[in-house]
DNA sequence: TATTATAATTGGTCGGACCACTCGGCCACC
DNA sequence: GGTGGCCGAGTGGTCCGACCAATTATAATA
């Protein structure tokens, strides 16, 4: 029930033109603007806002690369169908619309990066080289030593990605990764997760020295199973917005 | 030799900030700007490129929102390492680089479709409510009389991709649609293809009515393969630069 | 030497002006 | 009746010059 909101309101200092994208973001997501609605001329909304037109366009051209509205010289800005874009990262300002994700797009995305990342390491067995085998033996050194584990997780898996050969598949992690950020570094804080992380990492390591293609499948399921895990747990007790 | 063309395409009306977003994005992709590199000040480039120092900050936006540039206040302008991105436009931007898309990220992409749309029509055939079943016999309807079929067919995996309750695929099919765009637009041109399109659709409809999960996956990637040999054949013909 | 002012640099916002494109209405012409 | 050209209002695109705000480098000071 958000009965408010039919007008654009004036806005506070700090990026000015962000807070405008949120502002303009918001009433999109929230479908108070519907894809085809045409909206006010940049003048306008300058006014409303009580802002320099030139802010409203800098917010407009960050609104663009999102997807979420197209710019028709001498016409007019338009809202576009958000529920077509293939932009992640607009999925991601969806993902946080609330200050808290919600449990049905976590778990969405969860289940995404449980068919992705195992198959991630499925070639990557398949098409890493010596070189990267070295990169991958360092890191799983330093873990021994116990060095910035969250650091070197993140490494790992990252050279993995690039070990697959498939750029997209680096894109995808990155993805992920910066979903769960936060997530890792609570992680890791528990002993207990720090051992069966290097004993996951040994365990991958060794997969993709052998070509083993489907134990590094086997072997990356589950790692992500035991993380999602903690992911739950840590959601549960955190499901508090953010942010006011 | 594609006979193509008619119909006249919209004509490139790049902005001029366009044109500046281009420029700074080739140097960054193509490694002349390395990650945490500091870009000259606004002021600079927009002398150095005989333009307003306004419309440097547009471009400046957009490529912020790319991921490829992070702007410091009363700082700088730095370089973001692309590599760690998970932004799927900007993928799509490194995809098109050099004009034509390089074998190897084409196949990547297509690897990646492969394991990710089939899940897709496994989780519809589980989640699909009865007014998507609506729906969907409505589209094969429409496809039996052979109306439009690429936008119908388009509809169709928007559509499974809805019932899968996960809006992480939506993001995803659109992403996979807009980069095989133009080759969906050749592939109907074939009736041998125009048939096995409906038979296809029929097939997971039925799928999708029964709630057979494995089966809908199969059917999905019997589709994928078909229409993979399709692009692979309109890219052997095609891989002329698209514009000079 | 360490700390604190001060200046210089750089991004952020402002306002006002003019250019370029689109659209709709009007009109002459076929 | 339809076609094409013309024009004017509306709207995005670019430009100029100025000042504000955050950061960094530098100088002054204790």
């Amino acid at each position: 029930m958000t009965p408010e909101a039919k007008k654009l309101s004036p806005v506070n200092r700090s990026r000015l033109h962000e807070e405008i994208v949120g502002q303009i973001q918001k009433r999109i997501l929230s479908g108070a603007f519907k894809p085809g609605d045409k909206l006010p001329a940049e003048r306008e909304v300058a006014a409303e806002l009580e802002v320099n037109r030139a802010t409203v366009r800098e917010a407009l051209k960050k609104l663009e690369v999102l997807g979420l509205v197209e710019i028709r010289h001498g016409d007019g800005i338009y809202v576009k169908n958000f529920y077509e874009s293939g932009n992640l990262e607009l999925f991601k300002n969806i993902l946080y619309l609330e200050g808290t994700i919600s449990p049905d797009i976590l778990s969405g995305v969860l289940q995404m990066r449980g068919i992705v990342v195992p198959e991630m390491a499925f070639y990557a067995a398949r098409n890493r080289t010596k070189a990267e085998l070295d990169e991958l033996r360092k890191i799983v050194a330093a873990e021994e030593a116990d060095l910035s584990l969250l650091e070197k997780d993140l490494a790992l898996h990252h050279l993995v990605a690039r070990a697959s050969k498939n750029l997209l598949y680096v894109f995808m992690l990155n993805f992920f990764n910066q979903i769960f950020r936060d997530y890792g570094f609570l992680y890791f804080e528990r002993e207990e997760n720090r051992q069966k992380s290097r004993q996951f990492h040994r365990d991958i390591l060794a997969a993709l020295e052998k070509g083993e293609e489907e134990k590094a499948r086997r072997i990356m399921r589950a790692i992500l199973e035991y993380t999602e895990k903690a992911i739950y747990a840590y959601y549960n007790t955190q499901q508090k917005p953010h942010q006011g």
